[in-house]
DNA sequence: TCGCCTGCCTACCGGGCGGTCAACAAGTGA
DNA sequence: TCACTTGTTGACCGCCCGGTAGGCAGGCGA
């Protein structure tokens, strides 16, 4: 029989610096809720993926659905953050301008920050009883705002012809929001390019004249 | 809307002719998988809904993948019928009339059975290893291919401009999917009315001329 | 040196999950 | 009457889930 006051573990946790550690789990947490939907991930697969154990995770997020929210506000607010830089280089007399900086960061963004976005974008219809669901809608309503009142601007300034500003911001945002269901990064169009494109078509219509 | 009768028989089971009782559960299922997702609705919540044991729904079902894939393929294949049926009565030289005919079908047939639609539009993209996925696929081709022949028929017979047919095709297919996500049953529009409104706004475009 | 806080571990819990099985009630046909 | 089919039940299985308890290593300030 070996001697064995403990269980001698060598060095399993890395210990990391507390910060890095919890972006290290938004991070795995991200990409396997896109995956595998947020039912379908486990807090083990979480762990795992970490290196770490489940047991740490509750060191740093008090539940899954904390996990969750942390998720979506964080995408959220750095999207929110980008439009916001785009459009401030943008003088407010091209308001049609301004509509093209906004769709273009935004499908650069959906782009370059997929996982994340495919969760935050599935979770307002699919957690309908989230016990915080208020600050995330907010964070919607920003989002989608910053497109609404340029378009209703570009109307105002007779750039857009007079239609419904919340329907052509729904129009557009429908296809935003949709084109990482079936965009592929190896296709021969990035996705910014298909935005604008499709931004070409809403634009200057696509019937024969 | 999905119970039928509940018969006032105590412990023994009601024993339906089987037909009906294949079609309620799938209705159940259907709603069920709407409202939580597939990985969130339990066997146990589809067959409380029926009113029968978890154990008979194994009766009608191998299990619970091959539920989730009868919900998708019945939906889809009355997509398809539906859309074919409004096609044919549309003449053959009027392809705008054909397209408007297929987005209004569409629009209204998302809206009659929401719940299903939800359930099929989200498959493809969140279950990647479905064991029987090249059916669901293949039925999915069938009705996006409905609007691609459509519209490339537009553009070839000069009624629509000279746009590559497969992007238009996604774009009028996102805004289309995407309308169960905000579009409210008790708004001010239908959803055929808003799909209407968007195509307007596609066709035509929206830039000031 | 001592005590404390941070970050993580092992071990465990109750419960709900998908799925199975033997049995049985009721209808049907010979 | 009896055998067979159809639809159903309750009891049960093993697994894995989210979450908890308690302890421990190491850095840090006093």
């Amino acid at each position: 029989m070996s001697d064995d006051d403990v269980p001698p573990q060598k060095s399993p946790g890395p210990k990391m610096p507390g910060k890095r550690r919890k972006a290290q789990i938004l991070g795995a947490a991200t990409e396997l809720f896109a995956e595998a939907g947020y039912e379908g991930t486990s807090l083990r697969a979480v762990a795992e993926k970490c290196g770490m154990t489940k047991a740490a995770l509750y060191y740093h997020y008090d539940d899954k659905e904390a996990l969750l929210k942390a998720v979506v506000e964080y995408r959220l607010t750095r999207m929110i953050e980008k439009l916001t830089d785009a459009v401030e280089g943008v003088p407010q007399d091209d308001p049609l301008a301004r509509i093209r900086a906004l769709v273009g960061t935004c499908a650069r963004h959906i782009d370059e920050e997929r996982a994340g976005w495919v969760v935050s974008s599935r979770i307002f219809w699919s957690i309908e009883q989230a016990s915080d669901k208020a600050a995330m809608i907010a964070l919607r309503d920003q989002f989608e705002n910053l497109f609404r009142t340029e378009i209703a601007r570009a109307i105002q300034a007779g750039q857009l012809a007079d239609v419904d500003a919340g329907m052509l911001t729904r129009m557009i945002l429908s296809w935003l929001n949709y084109l990482p269901r079936w965009h592929r990064v190896d296709g021969p169009k990035s996705a910014e390019e298909v935005a604008m494109e499709f931004l070409g078509m809403t634009l200057q219509g696509v019937e024969a004249r």
